[in-house]
DNA sequence: GACAATTAAAACATCTGATGTTTAGGCTGT
DNA sequence: ACAGCCTAAACATCAGATGTTTTAATTGTC
């Protein structure tokens, strides 16, 4: 399941799963996938409690803790409902990691790669500036990973860590908050597409190959062009599978 | 105060402030704050019980959400501890609003302009392409609400309403909810410079105009140099109050 | 004295049930 | 009709009981 590896790249290990997180995890899923439509109330705690087999504080913490995502919105006497689309914490992991267990919407994985497109060549520049020595080892492990990888997840995870690693290197931590949309933009894209990994391999590697050695000769024009490149491939790959995502190219020169 | 602006225009007017609330926010704030430092035991349920007065189910709930911010790590049998700045969700609303609680610090406002500049060029780019007419007039009446301004609050509120429907006109929900970075970078600015309205406005105001002719006119590479043109300037007097941001304006050349 | 097993205390997890508060909507009486 | 009252539904908070896990101290043996 695309959930769990996301959760895997996010190292949430250590965390104890305990019974208010898989009711707020189950709940979220479902208001992602629409179960739940937006504006309408949701059960009342009472019929949680029975629905879960849990208590009534167990079903208050999850409420609270998709609240605080603005999923939900609880008012006193009245009920709890579903918030807008709109109010979401869409750049919250859970929420993208509850993307992953719905049908993946092409709609959406644009925007996703549009932010990413946004993000990685600044991040490429910037980690070719300040990058420390170690830093660029972590890019260049998983660029070895993504080589030794012997099937498509190995390799997927792979090529999340290497992204991860380039923002790390970048030493802004605004930037490394942002790469659970990689992780959801990487994910949705093999779920969609279901890439073969050799030709995956033998297209991206390359790519991937340029953005390190930039980065590692401090080129930072260079490790911004690089990501570039590699991003647009990877559009081109996904427009010619995916019709629906009706690409502009024009509009991702940026 | 600060963080109180960044709620209203984070509209969470409606929310039920709530003890568990209340809690969580107090707690957050003193994590922020470096009052808990990284790594190190809070007090436990009971404790905090007494400490603020309410009873073990309120102190659960506050605690939850702020595991699920990151901010804390709660092992069974063991006890809660504050978890490295790293793992923190910088992107989330409370998190960024709770840092306008401490001194701002110069380092963290130049990765959040650092931020903006990465994201707001490409936002108006978009708003460029795709922008509907009401989002234009949004856009348009923030720009007069800035005109209109009386006072320095009530100038910056528009600002933030301004760069906020830039986004928004960008439709990409991705995009929209990285207004809290917005948000708090203006109001850290501020905080830090308390800057002369008049002279603000006198400058920044023609640098926002050219912004919203350029969306309007569907112009997007004028829209985005408009946007850089107008970030640059902010960066630029910034750096002149503030010699510790020590900037690298080659790296802003985006 | 070193090491393994037991034990106890601390701390979180869950459940239960009681009581308070707020909201919405129905009811009543003019 | 309309204003004001009333009640049921639903969330908020509290209190306390019980279970589980972890850490560390204790104990017992070799």
């Amino acid at each position: 399941m695309d959930e769990l590896l996301y959760y895997d790249l996010k190292d949430v290990s250590g965390l104890t799963p305990g019974l208010a997180t898989q009711v707020c995890r189950e709940v979220g899923r479902r208001i992602i996938a629409g179960h739940f439509p937006e504006g309408q109330f949701i059960d009342d705690e009472n019929r949680l409690c029975d629905r879960f087999n849990v208590s009534k504080s167990v079903v208050r913490e999850a409420i609270k803790i998709l609240v605080s995502k603005g999923l939900l919105e609880v008012r006193r006497g009245n009920g709890t409902k579903v918030k807008p689309r709109s109010s979401w914490n869409l750049l919250d992991d859970d929420v993208l990691a509850w993307h992953l267990g719905t049908d993946p919407k092409p709609d959406f994985l644009k925007k996703l790669i549009d932010i990413r497109l946004m993000i990685e060549p600044n991040a490429a520049y910037w980690a070719a500036s300040t990058a420390s020595s170690f830093q660029i080892a972590e890019i260049r492990n998983s660029h070895n990973d993504m080589e030794k990888a012997t099937n498509i997840q190995e390799f997927v995870i792979a090529d999340a860590k290497f992204h991860r690693a380039v923002l790390r290197a970048a030493n802004n931590e605004l930037l490394t908050s942002m790469d659970g949309v990689i992780f959801s933009a990487l994910l949705t894209s093999i779920k969609i597409t279901n890439n073969d990994p050799i030709d995956n391999r033998t297209r991206s590697l390359p790519l991937h190959f340029e953005i390190l050695q930039s980065i590692e000769n401090h080129h930072k024009e260079g490790a911004k062009a690089a990501m570039k490149k590699h991003l647009a491939d990877t559009y081109n790959r996904l427009s010619i599978l995916l019709p629906e995502l009706n690409l502009e190219t024009k509009v991702y020169d940026i």
